[in-house]
DNA sequence: TCTGGGGTCCTAGGACCC
DNA sequence: TCTGGGGTCCTAGGACCC
């Protein structure tokens, strides 16, 4: 039995934490660069802006309707969600953090009244963190995550489901025949894992709610779609198939991508772009104890402009596994050398780390001319600690840029707000 | 003028192995 | 006329998630 723990319009909902004006008003906050509309606020949904959708086309609303735009503070929506993740860990026994706003918490055998239980940490939430959330459950991860959209819209939109369901909706307190209704009502599209293409041709199929889509049987869904289909109907029938995961679980891949303020033209303000971007990797890379065996690096122009277009990456296999900037950042500028091509409006770029492996396990080797550098590590261990304690980028390679140099390709981010909960010199001041 | 970033898993096809 | 069977690994691409 599982519940999912998600906050509503999380990044609005953290900088409102912060502004209370912005209550009541349509808000969105901005991806990077200030590119298009990541996260809504109900009002700015009842406007009819779409997910994804590009500042430029909406940005007319700031006049016509109110509209407040931000631009993504990660810094500040990454600690909020560590202090709503402690208290909603305080539903069950185990807890996997699946984003940045949701969890799963395993509440098998937790006794007393359930949907008592999550009102009372969802308050808890909203009292302490000031985050509205909403508290699905069910036997399966497919089951609570529906009940989490069941609990939304309930409370989103009036009518669309039973309004003792809005905030919390348990499935396994319900009858078979209440449960059969909501399946009833419940578009396909609005299932975990089933998206844009497999809803579309579910349709053409005369499957539209999950309650058609359960007549089919398994074996038959298997043949016409694939295993991840059965596995999502299988969840559905309240057969478990995906277990919690543990989260301190080492990611198998690493990235690190940006899209540049403006076109970049230079080859010298993309060698300063990759090499910052495989140091940050790297420092992800340390930070899950990781040791990378090769790197993607890939620059490419905008798929919008219309311009000459031109994308290419590069894998770049390592001597051996390794978790140092400096090697790191030199295998990504090598492969940058090979792809690059000059006279091109650059708009992207990015470095990947792959081949990830644990530093506990070391691969032996016959001694060759460069041995490992036991030092290095040393080296490694003092640069994140000064990056730590004296912020990022104080201490970092010569080819990230010097600082006279000025910085053609950082990104564009007009409407940042302070940094409230991890930097002193931008807490919040009250005036007694 | 202006369109994000970071992940996971599955499949098909080709190369190669015995 | 007739041309095996079973397996692994790698890559590219697609679909999905938030």
């Amino acid at each position: 039995m599982y519940a999912l723990v998600d906050g509503n319009n999380f990044y609005v909902s953290c900088e409102r934490v912060f502004r209370p004006s912005l209550t009541d008003r349509p808000v969105v906050v901005l991806s990077n660069n200030d590119g298009c509309a990541i996260a809504r606020s109900n009002e700015a949904k009842a406007l009819g802006i779409k997910m994804g959708a590009p500042w430029f086309q909406i940005r007319h609303l700031e006049d016509d309707a109110r509209l407040v735009a931000l631009s993504a503070n990660f810094e500040l929506y990454g600690d909020m969600s560590d202090r709503m993740m402690s208290l909603a860990a305080g539903l069950g026994h185990q807890q996997e953090i699946y984003s940045i706003d949701e969890s799963f918490v395993d509440v098998s055998g937790i006794r007393g009244d359930l949907v008592h239980r999550a009102h009372q940490i969802r308050s808890r939430i909203q009292q302490w963190v000031g985050i509205p959330c909403c508290i699905g459950m069910g036997n399966t991860k497919t089951l609570a995550k529906l009940a989490n959209h069941i609990a939304k819209d309930a409370e989103r939109k009036p009518g669309s489901y039973p309004a003792h369901l809005a905030q919390v909706c348990n499935l396994e307190s319900l009858s078979q025949k209440d449960k059969d209704a909501l399946f009833a009502l419940t578009p396909v599209e609005e299932v975990w894992g089933i998206g844009r293409q497999i809803s579309k041709q579910l349709h053409a199929g005369g499957v539209h709610t999950i309650h058609d889509l359960l007549q089919l049987d398994p074996a038959t869904i298997k043949r016409g779609w694939s295993v991840m289909l059965e596995r999502t109907v299988r969840e559905l029938r309240g057969i478990p198939c995906v277990d919690l995961e543990d989260s301190g679980q080492a990611r198998q891949q690493i990235a690190c991508t940006r899209s540049f303020g403006k076109a970049v033209t230079d080859y010298r303000d993309l060698e300063e772009a990759v090499t910052t971007f495989a140091s940050r990797a790297a420092e992800k890379l340390r930070h899950q104890h990781s040791l990378c065996g090769q790197v993607l690096v890939f620059i490419r122009t905008s798929p919008f402009g219309k311009t000459a277009q031109y994308s290419r990456s590069m894998v770049v296999p390592l001597r051996r596994p390794t978790d140092d900037t400096a090697h790191l950042v030199q295998a990504a500028l090598l492969g940058l050398q090979s792809i690059f091509k000059d006279g091109y409006d650059y708009a992207k770029a990015g470095v990947m780390l792959m081949e990830l492996q644990s530093d506990q396990v070391q691969q032996m080797e016959l001694r060759l001319e460069d041995e490992p550098d036991r030092d290095r590590s040393r080296l490694m261990l003092a640069l994140d600690t000064v990056n730590t304690r004296y912020g990022k980028g104080t201490m970092k390679l010569g080819s990230a840029g010097a600082t006279q140099r000025p910085q053609n390709w950082t990104m564009k981010q007009m409407r940042r707000t302070p940094r409230y909960t991890t930097d002193a010199q931008e807490m919040v001041l009250v005036r007694a």
